[in-house]
RNA sequence: GGAGAGAUGGCUGAGUGGUCGAAAGCGCUCCCCUGCUAAGGGAGUAUACGUUAAUAGCGUAUCGAGGGUUCGAAUCCCUCUCUCUCCGCCA
């Protein structure tokens, strides 16, 4: 959320910020609403206060013995009146709610102006794409080649954009987790955390999923009904809810493996080819849970841990700040870190690195008693991937693949593959 | 799943209809005293919102959450959530 008090002051310094995300905020139509909400509760607050005064009377006459009867039919309608005007209220309060949580975060400085990706910034590259002697595969062809992913065998279970992974990719895979996470938390000072795959409605309000976006989710039918976490950032940024930090508590840096679970509403006919937009997806999820002064400086160490990670496997990367119109809802400023597929012969994204401020600290009620004033304020979250693990997986099969077809284990990962050199067909 | 107990401020813990935002203790802050890493005395010490130039006043709300009864609810009633104990089941 976008503090009401700045909202509320500033409605025309909002309202030009979210417009360079191409987000239409009607300040007039929030205006006029929010100036109703002042009178109704001016209004309802004093007759709240009325009859607290009037009910103390009661109690004193009452305890002195005297005839309480005429109070009685003095008060007698303000019940009524309390009522109407409380519900009024309560009406205007949450249209206005509604409005402040469909609003998207306020924009860093600087965030690049644009439309689409194709107007993001790229910061730096890393590495050189690799030079082949012999005809590229794609992480598809690569992977039926060694037997080890089964597009076929996942449909037939559970339908498109699932995958089947089997063998020495299947161990790959985790090898690539293990080391990750081994890498942040021995490097990076992370803790490694375990947390759940399913989650209710208001962590995901707290991280800024819910109510936009819930077409996204996938969410069950029992009676209370749970959704299953898009990322684990829902779960680890969640930590932070409902709780004052003391000062030296924080930073707070978790690292954690999951599956996530996608619905990709909307994004028909976009990659439906392979494992690089799934249903179901494995990543390493980094989340720093921190003061308004540390946010910055934390938000450029997580993005070079994460890429510390593509360092140690070797695949080429460029780092890159998302303009005004491809960045996410809840974030102030967001890096991606796209590494190169050979086999598609571009860069994709890879992780990204977003310093939401305290956007959703504002809706966790996660805060921090200031060294200063000892006064509990906003915490600022950070999520980043580190990285994600199924595009990880298929960046090294493209990157790391060998004439004969079979994919070569990096260096880092050898001691998590029992020495093996290579992922070939059994 | 069955039976029972509980949920109060940073912590412990009183409080069963009326000056209770809430006793007391601990902790913390400040002051005083004390020739010393002790003890004692005093004051202060929640959050959010509104109003406001104001982190000054004043008002409103908050004693797990939501609803109800009442002129008035931490206190009574209902629903829910969570925690603990015992039993059952289970990876």
């Amino acid at each position: 959320m976008i503090d009401p008090k700045l909202l509320r002051g500033d409605t025309a310094m909002v309202a030009a910020n979210l417009a360079r995300r191409g987000f239409a905020f009607d300040a007039d139509a929030y205006l006029a609403l929010e100036e109703k909400r002042k009178q109704l509760q001016v209004d309802t607050e004093a007759l709240r206060g009325e009859r607290n005064q009037s009910a103390k009377s009661i109690g004193q006459a009452k305890a002195k013995g005297e005839d309480i009867e005429p109070l009685l039919t003095a008060v007698n309608d303000l019940g009524e009146r309390l009522e109407t005007a409380e519900s009024a209220l309560q009406t205007v309060q949450s249209d206005l709610q509604a409005i402040e949580l469909g609003l998207p975060n306020l924009l860093d400085d600087d965030v690049p102006n644009g439309a689409s990706e194709e107007d993001n910034v790229e910061v730096r590259r890393w590495g050189e794409p690799r030079e082949f002697d012999f005809d590229v595969k794609d992480h598809i062809e690569l992977g039926a080649g060694v037997d080890g992913l089964d597009f076929d065998a996942a449909s037939r279970i559970s339908g498109a954009r699932f995958a089947v992974m089997r063998g020495g990719l299947a161990r790959l895979q985790r090898a690539l987790i293990q080391f990750m996470l081994d890498t942040h938390v021995a490097e990076h000072d992370y803790t490694e955390t375990y947390v759940p795959y399913l989650v209710q409605a208001h962590a995901l309000l707290g991280t800024g999923n819910l109510p936009k976006f819930e077409a996204d989710l996938f969410k069950t039918t029992t009676e209370t009904p749970f959704y299953l976490i898009p990322t684990a950032e829902v779960p680890l940024t969640n930590l932070g809810r409902d709780r004052i930090f003391e000062a030296d508590e924080l930073p707070l840096k978790f690292a954690a493996h999951t599956p996530c679970f996608r619905s990709e509403a909307g994004s028909h006919g976009q990659d439906t080819r392979g494992m690089i937009r799934q249903h179901q997806f494995e990543k390493v999820e980094l989340v720093n849970l921190a003061t308004s002064a540390q946010s910055e400086e934390l938000h450029e160490a997580m993005t070079q841990a994460a890429e510390t990670v593509l360092q140690r496997l070797e695949l080429p990367y460029r780092v890159i700040t998302l303009c005004a119109g491809d960045i996410g809802f809840s974030a102030a400023k967001t890096y991606d870190i796209e590494v190169w597929l050979p086999g598609q012969q571009r860069y994709r994204e890879i992780s990204s690195c977003s310093n939401c401020r305290d956007f959703q600290a504002r809706r966790m009620k996660g805060r921090v008693r200031s060294a200063d004033t000892g006064k509990p304020e906003l915490i600022h979250t950070l999520n980043g991937s580190g990285v994600a693990a199924g595009r990880a997986l298929i960046a090294v099969m493209e990157n790391y693949q060998q004439a004969d077809g079979s994919i070569a284990v990096p260096g880092v990962l050898k001691r998590y593959m029992g020495g093996l050199e290579a992922v070939s067909a059994a």
